[in-house]
DNA sequence: ATTTTCGCATGACGCTGTATCGCAACAGTA
DNA sequence: TACTGTTGCGATACAGCGTCATGCGAAAAT
């Protein structure tokens, strides 16, 4: 009976972990939104049946807040800036662009509390940037005025791409003239201010107007903290 | 052939239309979230077959854009007071309570362009009440800036709320104690900020600091707006 | 009265998340 | 070395999903 006879043994399983799991799922989420994941690609992409999966993750929604908290990694800067107002910028900044790198974190964004490690890290981070500046309770209020701010902002950016991409055309031109139901809706003369709002804007760059609202908001936090602390 | 011989005719299809569909709809993710919300049960409750609702709608993405412009209609105050501040609280805080009466909302907003009829009367009344305070541009931004808030406020409010449903205590003392994996990381010393932030806050009413928040970000546009339009 | 048209219900397809079950390979023991 | 206990994996199964295609039966048109 040499090696030649004998067939090979079944491929060992090959070894996983959550790291693994998580980085499939982000690449087919990457690759085709969040809809595009489902337990049994994932598993597939790392030659296991599906139910395999279930040693690591209980449920699909673990799975999400694992790519969550995976790509809040991708957030945190490397080192914070002793400028409360320069780190709270960039903090958003980043988020902004990992949303942009992977779309689906839009889908995800604020959907649930974020309690995983670099969830907590961001968290943290954010803190930190206003810690002693103000009262906790200030404080507290600034962070959470400041993320729902960009949360908001990052969700409606990327919902507007998407229908960008949908239709082939900029929001705009779209608005303007090619989006048959809006052009009628605005032709009624029942949206006098909108109607204004679509002929007259100007077509303002989507980073730039993230940053202007982002840059009055930070005006905002600063009134406060700046304030004596109650 | 009498009438006791011949059978009933077979039951007359229920007249239907968008309006008792999305009806239908609504009533189902009031009671059982969005993820109960089935084209199958949305036609069973209709007495109808779930493909007679394509007569009606092509996808059920479509069904959840009419769901959002139901509810959109319910944020449309009577009347709008002339002060701006005083219209665009109300407008957030009608939404707010949208939310609350509509769990599910929270899982759509922002997530679309809102293109419907009362989606595009609430922008309307939202851009309305700037209308004339600044240069268009401004205006945009300003309504943008305030609803991106708003919207991640809702969100974030809504996510809580889940999650202390879901584990029966409130979010203070969730983190504070009963939370295992949130206090074994906090007791890692790795985050100090909030580890204060978590003991020494306050845990402030939801629709307080939705308010305050909300007050700051209507700060910041109030500096924009009456400083001279560019 | 006959034909055409249309709208609905039925059934089917491919896919989903997850529960259950049985096998097969390893670890530990006699 | 033989046996046994445990563990972890795969296969199978189930109920449900969104949506496509078929076909029938009633209303409308001729």
């Amino acid at each position: 009976m040499t090696v030649w006879d004998r067939p090979e043994p079944p491929a060992r399983p090959v070894a996983l972990d959550r790291e693994r799991i998580v980085a499939a799922a982000i690449a087919l989420a990457d690759e085709g939104g969040l809809e595009a994941v489902s337990l049994r690609k994932v598993a597939a992409r790392l030659n296991a049946g599906p139910m395999r999966l279930y040693g690591y993750i209980s449920t699909k929604e673990e799975l999400f807040d694992l790519m969550v908290d995976e790509v809040q990694a991708e957030i945190l800067p490397e080192e914070q800036p002793g400028d409360w107002r320069e780190a709270l910028r960039i903090l958003a900044h980043r988020t902004r662009q990992a949303a942009l790198r992977h779309e689906w974190l839009a889908d995800l964004l604020g959907g649930r509390p974020t309690l995983g490690p670099n969830g907590l890290a961001v968290t943290e981070a954010t803190l930190a940037a206003l810690d002693g500046l103000a009262d906790v309770d200030t404080v507290m209020r600034a962070v959470e005025t400041v993320s729902a701010y960009f949360t908001g902002a990052i969700r409606r950016e990327i919902a507007n791409l998407r229908a960008e991409r949908a239709t082939g055309l900029s929001k705009r031109d779209w608005q303007r003239a090619s989006g048959p139901h809006v052009t009628r809706m605005l032709a009624t003369g029942r949206f006098p201010a909108l109607a204004k709002a679509v002929y007259d804007g100007t077509d303002v760059d989507a980073e730039a107007s993230f940053a202007t609202g982002l840059d009055w908001v930070l005006d905002a936090v600063a009134v406060k903290i700046t304030r004596p602390p109650a």
